[in-house]
DNA sequence: GAATCCGGATATGTCGGACAAATCGAACGC
DNA sequence: GCGTTCGATTTGTCCGACATATCCGGATTC
């Protein structure tokens, strides 16, 4: 039986979040509890009536919490044999609730980060040579309200990280391309928490200045030059790769623009 | 009142996948109909016993179904207000079932097909640089299955896609990157999808042999040769893309790989 | 007469129960 | 010994009721 693996403690806190609908809630919990392993892959979700009996709550709000993670690719439900955890390589990896929870519930794995960095590593670039060819004026704005926020706070708060979010997210916004767009929640996401990771205690080092490798990339886009964009996109994402792991993209083989 | 607006004929038809589970055939009902624009966005969904009374649905089916649409974010709903359609900007256009919906709904819209190309030229090069890497023997043999398929299929076949589509997934599988897997799905749907409809007339004339161009990003691939994947890579993107629409990424902007 | 406040109407959110379908395992019969 | 059937278990589907949030319209008040 799975005495030992059935909840000992479902200790699912209500008052967590108590502005939320309770299936949201309950789908961030089990997401929490998924990312940090306490759910394996394998077989371990709790049955529904397990669920029902022990917090209370109805089968309706358990089940769409389930097919909410099941969308995320997380959760298979087969009749008789229960709700199984998916191995990772299943999971939407770039989804912004993923992320989320990755980070949210200590550290994630060396793996993730990585590969979070290398995907920013592909898409940002010739998403920054996209947007100097098509920003428009309203677009410039988001940039310099996010560079202005970028200026006025210290890189260990939150709002520095928001304001780093929104600068990507701008470049994303001004690539005007909808399926990109599609992805700018989740690399966002993505982009917020690596670098908070990233300067999570102030001793690391930062070789260059983080603010300036962003004006950078946004003069060059603003003055529509999508080579100098993307040169620099690359360079900016590569010192982040540096700084957080020790190699940057160009040592996995990835060749650099060389223009 | 909503009365034009109030489904004048909500041709569900249940035979249609009489053999997948009940909300996932509303789902796919619903998809298609709001891709192809029958739903525009703003207000347009039926509600819930609406819904109800003409089709004989039970509600929760149908709200499995909206949850799944509302997951892919192409609904948002709010008490009283009802649901609505969200405009495309807002929707999951990387996930497999909107971009199948959207290719089986006639033919999808310009900038969509597009964007798909603009994504797959962002992500695949670089991809194929990682695979010639990191690919190891049995990703290998993934490549030539595919190609093997290629050679002895014709192009206007449907089984021709399918290995097309499986040459793509397995770059993205030999990239070792969790994160760039996670989005397989969507991108081999894309490269699926927008290969047909390249292809979808034989008159259609074709500068060069898909078969051949293929094959030799599998070379630079198995011979470890990062900088070549990526430029034949780049190369077969952009022929696709020419072949499509009549100008290349070059052309936007999105500086090639200079070697 | 106009602005504000209150209550009813309406649509989604949540709940509990019941039955159907699928599937695994064990007992049974050949 | 092997295949079959029956039963138990778990998810899938449906129903009916109430809770909650929101919008609209009328009544009240200044």
């Amino acid at each position: 039986m799975s005495d030992k693996s059935n909840a000992p403690e479902l200790a699912f806190d209500r008052q967590a979040a108590p502005e939320k609908r309770k299936n949201e809630s309950i789908a961030d919990w089990l997401g929490c509890q998924i990312v940090s392993g306490v759910f394996a892959a394998g077989e371990a979700i709790p049955k529904e009536m397990d669920f029902l009996a022990q917090t209370g709550i109805s089968r309706g709000a358990y089940r769409e919490a389930l097919r909410r993670l099941a969308g995320k690719g997380m959760l298979v439900t087969r009749t008789r044999s229960g709700t199984r955890v998916t191995p990772h390589e299943q999971w939407s990896l770039l989804d912004p609730d993923v992320v989320r929870w990755s980070f949210k519930s200590g550290t994630p794995p060396d793996w993730y980060i990585r590969a979070l960095y290398e995907m920013r590593a592909m898409i940002e670039p010739p998403a920054a040579a996209f947007a100097a060819e098509r920003r428009t004026e309203e677009d410039l704005q988001l940039f310099r309200d996010a560079l202005h926020a970028m200026r006025y706070c210290d890189i260990t708060e939150d709002s520095w990280h928001t304001a780093d979010a929104n600068f990507h997210r701008a470049i994303l916004i001004s690539s005007h391309n909808p399926v990109l767009l599609s992805l700018a929640a989740g690399i966002t996401a993505a982009v917020a928490h690596t670098t908070a990771f990233r300067y999570r205690d102030m001793s690391n080092p930062h070789t260059r200045n983080p603010v300036e490798e962003h004006a950078a990339v946004f003069e060059r886009i603003e003055n529509r030059d999508p080579v100098g964009a993307r040169r620099l996109m690359t360079e900016l994402v590569d010192t982040a790769l540096l700084d957080s792991k020790g190699t940057t993209v160009f040592d996995l083989g990835l060749p650099t623009l060389k223009v």
